[in-house]
DNA sequence: TAGGCCATCTGGTCCT
DNA sequence: AGGACCAGATGGCCTA
């Protein structure tokens, strides 16, 4: 049991994360704290490359974890191993092999299955946290980790309200760069 | 004790 | 074929 990620739960006060979502989503006005929307959009958007660059830097050693708990627990589904995936009609030939393989060599196949897939949360968290890291919310040893749903909330509405920001600053820029160019029009002579 | 959050296992599916 | 991704199931930990 090697529970690494969860150990920062030291946990007085933590950001009610409903309390940072609130369903305002005030549009254009000036007010600038991230509101959260009711928009349902997802991007299917990988993870990008230079981030799984990064992850690995920053994993180093996220190898193969000594201990699966396959020994202790065992197997959880109905019956153990081979005999559970057999009402799959389309069997491919993986599992014509899975079929061929004796239980020692299952066994050894599930444990580096699972060995990948902990690898692959534990980039995800490892992800999470650097998301963590740039959300403003009171980071601390005495403030509690805000739960992943809740990060992805605020990211979200984040990134709405660096947005709305951005477009508001150029709105500005544009009439200081531009100033009055509507009283130019209207004091052009009247032709007639 | 109930509920929330999380890690892990597992089988299926998609992609390279 | 092998790996990545995904979703469901399960059990543990923690807080109100």
């Amino acid at each position: 049991m090697d529970s690494d990620a969860s150990l920062v739960s030291s946990r007085p006060s933590s950001p009610e994360p409903d309390d940072l979502f609130l369903p305002a989503r005030s549009k254009g006005s000036s007010g600038s704290a991230f509101t959260g929307g009711t928009v349902s959009s997802s991007t299917p958007s990988d993870c990008p490359p230079e981030l799984s660059a990064e992850l690995r830097s920053a994993m180093g050693s996220a190898g193969a974890h000594p201990g699966d708990k396959l020994g202790g627990s065992g197997f959880k589904s109905s019956s153990s191993s081979t005999s559970s995936s057999t009402s799959s009609a389309a069997a491919s030939s993986t599992k014509k092999d899975k079929k061929q393989m004796t239980e020692p060599e299952l066994q050894q196949l599930r444990l580096k299955i699972n060995s990948r897939e902990r690898k692959r949360m534990h980039d995800l968290n490892i992800a999470m946290d650097g998301l963590r890291e740039v959300m403003p919310y009171a980071h601390g040893p005495s403030v509690r980790k805000l739960s992943k749903i809740a990060t992805l909330l605020l990211a979200r509405n984040y990134i709405l309200m660096l947005t709305n920001s951005l477009e508001e600053m150029k709105r500005l820029l544009h009439i200081w760069v531009n100033p009055h160019p509507l009283r130019t029009v209207a004091l052009l002579p009247v032709s007639h």
